[in-house]
DNA sequence: AGACTATTTGCACACGTGTGCATAGCCCGG
DNA sequence: CCGGGCTATGCACACGTGTGCAAATAGTCT
C-alpha cells in the first residue's frame, strides 16, 4: 500500500495532486467539506491520497485561518480523582466533537499557570478552559485581548469578559448543614484545606452560615493541602477531646481521610457517634468501606456546558458572557445518621 | 501597556518590526536562540514586542521545520488513579522540558485509539507516547512511516521499530508469589480483569508459574473491567466457600475491592486469615483503612525514561530502538501476614 | 591608510494549506 | 445554432515564520 512512501517525511497535497494528475487546489477542495469537486476527480484524489498516506497538515491549515481547533485545558493536581474525572470527561467530549486538547498541567498552581497559558497562546488555540487553580488575571486578560475565549470551571473572576461554569457550592454547603442538623447533630465541624479557592470557601461559608442560623456552633479547620492527609490531621486534632457529632468536609478526599482517622484512630462509630458529609462524589466515596454521603458535582453537565460555550463562541465570538450555575445533588449513603438508617434498603452498595 | 492592541487578532512579527523600525528578519532572529542580533536592536525589538503583546506563532513556525514540538499522549481510562498519575507526571515533565502535550483520551480502547492517533498525526507531532491500551499495529506503522517515533509504555509490540518502556511485571508477579509463600499461604488466588493486556498477563503468568514451582495451587479469576468492582466480585465469589489464604490482585484497584469484600462481606481478617498483595501503589493503597502491601510501579523512572527517549530521538532519529525494563519495588504495608507483623513498627501510616 | 575579517542586517524564498477570481466546460432552453 | 447559467478547475495570492545569501557596517591588523 505505502511501499512507495519516502520514509520519514510527510506527504503533501502537491504529491497527491501530481499522482492524481490534477491541480493542488483540487486536492485541497477534496478535503474541505462543502467545496466543489466532481465525483470522478474526488475519487481519483482519494485513492491517490490513500496510496501515499496523505494527511492534511493542520499546522499549515491553521496558519491561514489564524485559528486552530485546539482547546487548551489548564489545571493543577490533575491526578486527584475529581480533577482526573473532569479532565477525562472534558477531553473525551472535546475529541468527540472534533477538537484537539492541549494539556497544561501546572505543578505550581499560581506561578506556572500564567507561563503555561502564555505558551499555549502561541498555538492560536480556539479556547482555553481552566479546570481548577488560580490563573493570574493579567494573563487571562491577555487571552481575551487576543480574541481567545476563556472558560472558567468552578472559579468566578468578576470583572473579566469570561464565561464561567460553576457548581452551586453555596447551595451544597447549605444543604450539607441541613442534613447534619436534621440528623440531630449538636456540635458541628467543617474541614477545609489551606487553599482559599472560591469553590471550597463557598461551601464552607454557606455551611457555617446555615449552622449559625440554627444556633449550632461550628469548629472550623482550614489548613494543609486539599488532600486525604488533611482530613486525617483534622480528625486527629479535632476528635481528640471535642465532642463533635457532625462534620462537613469540603472535599471527598478530605472526608475519607477524616473518616479513616475518626474510625481507626479515634474510635468513633460512623454514623452512630459521628455523621459525616463530603463533596464531589469521587469514585472512592462509593467504595463499600466508606459509603460516604456526599454531594455530587454534576461533571457531565459541567463539561457539556463547557462544550456548548465553546461551540457558541466559535460561531459568535461577540455574544454576551454568562455564568452558568449547576446544582450539586445529594448522594445519600451511610455516613449520616438519620438518612443512612432510613434509606439503607433502597441504596445499592455500588453506584 | 497594550492599549494600542487591535482587539481580537494576534500580533505578527511584521507589526513588531514596523514599530521597532527594523526588518521582520530581525524580529525572527531575536526570538531564535543563537541567532545573530545586536544588543541594541534586540532591546528595541523586545520592548516593541512587549508593548504589542507579541507571541511567536508556533503553527507557522512548525510549518517550515515540518515538525512541531508537540507530543501526543495516548491513553484510555485516564481517570483511573494509576493512569492519572502517569499522565500527570509525564505531562509535567514534558511541559518542563519545553514540549507541549496533546491529550488523546480514547473512550473505546481498541477502535478509537487508531482514529485518534491518525488525527494527531495531522499536527506533525514529534513523538507519540502510548500510556496504555492497545493501538492497532497498522496505525503505529503509519506513524513510523511518517517519521514520528512511537514510545510504548508497558506494552511491547514485537516486530515494530518502536521504543518500549516497561515495568518488570514478571519479576513483580514472581516476587508477589514469593511473599505469599513466605507468609505460609497454602491456597493462593490471583485476580485479574478480562482485559488481556501484556502487563496484567505478565504479572499473572509469573505469579502462577512461581506458585506452581512451589507446588501450591492457584485459583485464577480473569473477568470484568480492570476496576474496584472486579475485585469485589472476585472476592464475593471466591471467598464464599474456598479456603483461600493468600491472593495477588494484579492491580491495586482490584485489590482494594477484593479487600473490602473480603473483610466486610466475607468476614475475613486481613492479614490473619488472608494475605493480600496488589500492584501499582496508587495513593489509595496507602490510606490507613487499607495499608495495602503492593508493588510500586516506578512512575518517575518510567516517565524520565520516556523523556530521555524523546530527546534522543529528536536529535538522532535513526538510532537503534530499545526496550527499557524498570523494576517494581515491593512496598511492605499491613496486608501480608509475616511481613506485616514483623515490619509494623518501622512503616509509617502514610507514605 | 588599506585590506581583511567578523558581525549585523535586509531581501527573498520556502514551508503547506485555503480560497477568490477567472476561465473553461457543460447543460438547457429558446 | 446561440446564449445564459451553473459547475468544475487551475492560477495565484495570503497566512507567519525561519534562514541562506549577499550586502553593509564595524573592527582589527599590517
Amino acid at each position: 500500500m505505502s511501499q512507495e512512501r519516502i520514509r520519514g517525511s510527510f506527504v503533501t497535497a502537491a504529491d497527491v495532486a501530481e499522482r492524481a494528475g490534477v491541480s493542488r487546489s483540487a486536492v485541497s477542495r477534496t478535503f474541505t467539506p462543502g467545496a466543489s469537486v466532481s465525483n470522478e476527480v474526488r475519487a481519483r484524489i482519494l485513492t491517490a491520497a490513500g496510496h501515499l498516506g496523505y494527511r492534511v497538515n493542520r499546522l499549515a491549515q491553521g496558519l491561514t485561518s489564524a485559528r486552530s481547533n485546539i482547546v487548551g485545558l489548564v489545571g493543577a493536581d490533575i491526578h486527584q480523582p475529581f480533577h482526573a474525572e473532569i479532565l477525562a470527561t472534558l477531553s473525551a467530549t472535546l475529541l468527540a466533537d472534533g477538537f484537539q486538547c492541549m494539556l497544561l498541567n501546572a505543578t505550581n498552581a499560581e506561578h506556572d499557570m500564567g507561563a503555561l497559558i502564555a505558551r499555549v497562546l502561541e498555538y492560536r488555540v480556539c479556547a482555553i478552559v481552566v479546570m481548577n487553580g488560580r490563573p493570574p488575571s493579567r494573563i487571562v486578560k491577555e487571552c481575551l485581548d487576543n480574541g481567545v475565549p476563556v472558560i472558567l470551571v468552578n472559579k468566578p473572576m468578576p470583572g473579566l469578559a469570561v464565561d464561567t461554569v460553576v457548581t452551586d457550592h453555596a447551595a451544597g454547603g447549605r444543604a450539607a448543614a441541613e442534613h447534619l442538623l436534621a440528623a440531630g447533630c449538636q456540635h458541628l465541624a467543617v474541614v477545609s484545606s489551606g487553599a482559599r479557592t472560591a469553590s471550597l470557601e463557598g461551601r464552607l461559608d454557606a455551611f457555617c452560615k446555615r449552622a449559625m442560623q440554627a444556633g449550632v456552633p461550628v469548629r472550623i479547620w482550614r489548613d494543609g493541602p486539599t488532600d486525604y492527609s488533611t482530613g486525617r490531621e483534622a480528625a486527629l486534632a479535632m476528635l481528640a477531646e471535642d465532642a463533635i457529632d457532625g462534620a462537613f468536609c469540603v472535599t471527598d478526599l478530605i472526608a475519607l481521610g477524616f473518616l479513616d482517622a475518626a474510625r481507626l484512630d479515634r474510635g468513633r462509630r460512623v454514623p452512630d457517634d459521628l455523621s459525616l458529609i463530603g463533596f464531589d462524589d469521587i469514585p472512592q466515596a462509593a467504595w463499600s468501606a466508606y459509603q460516604l454521603t456526599t454531594f455530587r458535582q454534576p461533571v457531565r453537565l459541567l463539561t457539556d456546558q463547557v462544550m456548548q460555550v465553546i461551540r457558541q463562541r466559535a460561531e459568535n465570538p461577540e455574544s454576551a458572557h454568562a455564568t452558568f450555575t449547576l446544582p450539586a445533588n445529594p448522594v445519600i449513603r451511610m455516613t449520616v445518621r438519620g438518612l443512612a438508617a432510613q434509606e439503607k434498603a433502597s441504596v445499592g452498595v455500588l453506584k
